[in-house]
DNA sequence: GGAGAGAATGCAAATGGAATGCATTTGCAA
DNA sequence: TTGCAAATGCATTCCATTTGCATTCTCTCC
């Protein structure tokens, strides 16, 4: 048993699932990731490491530890696939590049005014939000500068 | 030739698109339409009005659509199926009940300062963005409410 | 108005991400 | 250690979307 899998061991028996290597594994991954993974990326990566995991597994996987609240499910219109990061309880947006696809995670969230607008004008009580902001980041924009010169 | 669809028909001949009944169909639907539709949902409406339109042929216009910027893309994690509006041109943002399932537009958007701020800190330059807002609808609080009492 | 060319459509089949049924394995509490 | 429920593997299915190809339609040019 890894050092690090120690308190996912507990994560996990506190909300009622079996500790299991591939769990951790995956937990594992998600921790160590800076982006959302799609479950074939985490596939991948798992092959890679585990040797013998099955997608299947993967898919269950991320849906039980979604449904638990361990992990953040999003989606862009991009290509139709899903994407799973683990939920660190802070809150964060995501910056999309549209010429490299990186994404940059930010802390900075805009909505709290809104927030009280909404409640105040139409009395919606807002539970949650996403955002996702795209556009063009430092390297890119160098590049395109550079180009057009 | 309804009256409503000779502007469309412009704006078709203008982004070198042919005329057909379906897309001049769709359009008006798309038009009607409080919210978003899933090509799904369209092609029923469609069938229950034009008669006869293949489900393919939907999916091809709003594509084409899209990519003409008439027609605007999103996606939930929700279900796994892709939405599709009117591109009106104007900015704005769906409040979705939790409850209810409404879809409600508003036109508040708190991006401004946050772009500056952007621009400023880590050269990122936004050229877009989503922002949805999930929570609690004006009838689905008093509901809850009421029964809470 | 009537060709002709190219675009749009219908239809059937394919694609691909995700879900599922069932047999087998594994974790863990007693 | 044992037994049972949960987790996994494997094959299959599901279902939204896409695609290839034959046919039909639009629109331009005469
Ligand atoms: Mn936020
Ligand atoms: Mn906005
Ligand atoms: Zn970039
Ligand atoms: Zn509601």
């Amino acid at each position: 048993m890894l050092a690090e899998n120690i308190n996912y061991k507990d994560v996990l028996k506190k909300e009622g699932m079996k500790s299991t290597k591939h769990r951790f594994a995956i937990l594992e991954l998600l921790e160590q990731s800076e982006s959302p993974l799609t479950a074939e990326q985490l596939f991948i990566m798992l092959r890679a490491k585990t040797a013998s995991i099955n997608l299947s597994t993967v898919y269950r996987t991320l849906d039980t530890f979604t449904s638990k609240n361990l992990v953040l499910k999003s989606s862009r219109v991009d290509d139709g696939k899903v994407r799973y990061e683990l939920n660190q309880h802070e809150h964060k947006h995501h910056l999309y590049c549209v010429s490299c696809h990186k994404l940059i995670s930010i802390e900075e969230c805009p909505i709290g005014e809104l927030k009280q607008t909404l409640k105040n004008k139409i009395d919606f009580e807002v539970t949650g939000h996403n955002l996702e902001i795209y556009g063009y980041c430092h390297n890119c924009r160098k590049v395109h500068n550079n180009n057009a010169q």
